[in-house]
DNA sequence: ATAATATATGAATAGCAATTCAAATGAACA
DNA sequence: TGTTCATTTGAATTGCTATTCATATATTAT
């Protein structure tokens, strides 16, 4: 007979090392803020530079800077200069397609609560 | 000519509601958090008791508990009582998309970084 | 009813993170 | 060079959150 120890031996096993499960945390936790959402959405579709972010978000610039770089250091977004202004863009589509998939979750969920 | 503040004005018109933006952040802040993300791994694949989980993270159970019900309140998880234990698992497969997406994503920035 | 097992809850603590404020940097221009 | 505009940075503050500890609830067995 099995040990019932040996399920969660398994369960263990399979599990993505460490630091996998670290980085998918941090990936989670940079997009899991209501500010860096808006800014990623702001930018899904058309690049955008910081004054225009604060202008479409109502902050601060300096609010806003803060939390480009945090979304920078993630690799979720780049930015180019351009003269005095630095022009911020989605660093590729993949950030989207996570994006939209929550959404669609999001979404399925309104319509189960709505369903009650 | 256009108005400069044209170009913001369609940025944040096609921005989703502020309720949506606020959810999406929820949801993702939710499953921005290691340990949570460990319960949903080990919860993809094998339902599992309380004490089960809390064997699989070496955590106590005190904290796993409070987790749990963070993961219930947004609907990721679902439970049912079974005589004295409590089976928990994950409530659809969405979650598991998202997951295995966000896990594509940093695999990829992953190799993207020993590239250079 | 009492004890034992499994889980949940509430309060307290400690660490982290978002924003603000003040100052610094970088680029264009007179 | 000095000035202005656009953005970044660092320090301080304030609010949030994960964990711990102690206790409560629920279920089963004696």
């Amino acid at each position: 007979m099995k040990h019932s120890h040996d399920k969660e031996r398994e369960v263990i096993d399979r599990l993505p090392r460490d630091e996998v499960l670290a980085d998918l945390g941090d990936f989670f936790s940079v997009i899991g803020d209501s500010t860096r959402i808006k800014i990623l959405f702001s930018l899904s579709g058309s690049e955008l530079c910081v004054g225009a972010i604060c202008e479409i978000l109502n902050m601060e610039q300096s609010a806003i800077s803060h939390q480009l770089k945090v979304l920078k250091n993630a690799d979720l977004i780049r930015c180019r200069r351009e003269g005095r202004t630095v022009i911020y863009s989605l660093s590729d589509g993949h950030v989207e397609e996570i994006l939209r998939s929550a959404y669609e979750h999001i979404s399925e969920e309104a319509t189960k609560h709505e369903a009650r």
